[in-house]
DNA sequence: AGTCAAGTGGGGAAAAGTGGGGAATATTCC
DNA sequence: GGAATATTCCCCACTTTTCCCCACTTGACT
């Protein structure tokens, strides 16, 4: 699996461009053939998996029964929003329309690493968003019940 | 398995021609030969299958015990609505009157690839009821259990 | 100082979406 | 049966968007 880390604040141009750090890039398996796919987040953020890593989430994904209702509606939402994307020479991709709007991009981005996938901010919308969140030595504690040491 | 996904919204001439977005095309098996059946969804919108994809499904369908009435209300319904369309030389289909009444498709579609099919709705429908559904990310936790993201 | 890699910006060719005309085929109505 | 009308299908033309390529800037390392 390709294990993404670390931050970088980059714009997007006037074409819905956005520059993905050169680390991560490097990070990439062969197998994603240098694309992603491009999808909403739960929260206000869009996620990139490699391609070879959304090939797995997506079998999982139809592997669900779409004669029930829930399921279906499930699947529509989480395929509405994904699309593939490609490098291209100068390691950018394009981010859809939608997912600008989605995810409120203006003219800067925070980009983050986050093991298999890589989201994509609104600045803004992160800082506002991580002022909510509970303190993150108490969230530590709680997901690792023990409460040891990272 | 064609895997459809991503959104986009486009218009309805005044012939009932509706385009296919190009990803969704070359997403295509050449074993469908460029033609879908066409039918109507369990929710108010347009269902397209690949010719390929909907051998499978008529398969499951012929399967079923037609001595039972709900099968066989079942099965008359699906094929009542069926239809055959092939893209023209633009990439586009012509939705069958009887289906853009039954989505009550007027100018605008909005398009939407659902993994194995693609889907037609009239925006505002789709809208209205995407607002009733229930919280995105509270049907993953309870879809995969585990809540883990996607 | 010079080289190289990384990020940024823009121009132009190609593709995609949209709209409409007209021939071929069907359908309807005397 | 045949003419009038409607429908379907194929092709062409226009506009917008996308994609690919080239060029510039900046900062790091030698």
């Amino acid at each position: 699996m390709a294990s993404f880390k670390g931050q970088a604040e980059y714009s997007v141009d006037s074409k819905g461009r956005v520059a993905i750090p050169a680390r991560m890039r490097s990070a990439l398996n062969p197998e994603a053939n240098n694309s992603f796919t491009i999808t909403r987040g739960f929260e206000q953020c869009i996620l990139l998996f490699p391609l070879d890593e959304w090939a797995k989430r997506e079998a999982e994904i139809a592997r669900l029964n779409t004669y029930q209702s829930e399921a279906r509606s499930f699947v529509r939402t989480i395929m509405r929003w994904a699309d593939e994307v490609t490098l291209d020479g100068q390691g950018r991709i394009v981010v859809p329309k939608s997912l600008i709007a989605f995810a409120g991009l203006e003219d800067a981005v925070l980009i983050i690493g986050v093991l298999d996938r890589i989201e994509i901010w609104n600045p803004n919308v992160f800082a506002a968003q991580a002022e909510q969140e509970a303190d993150y030595s108490d969230v530590a504690e709680r997901i690792f019940e023990m409460g040891r040491d990272l």
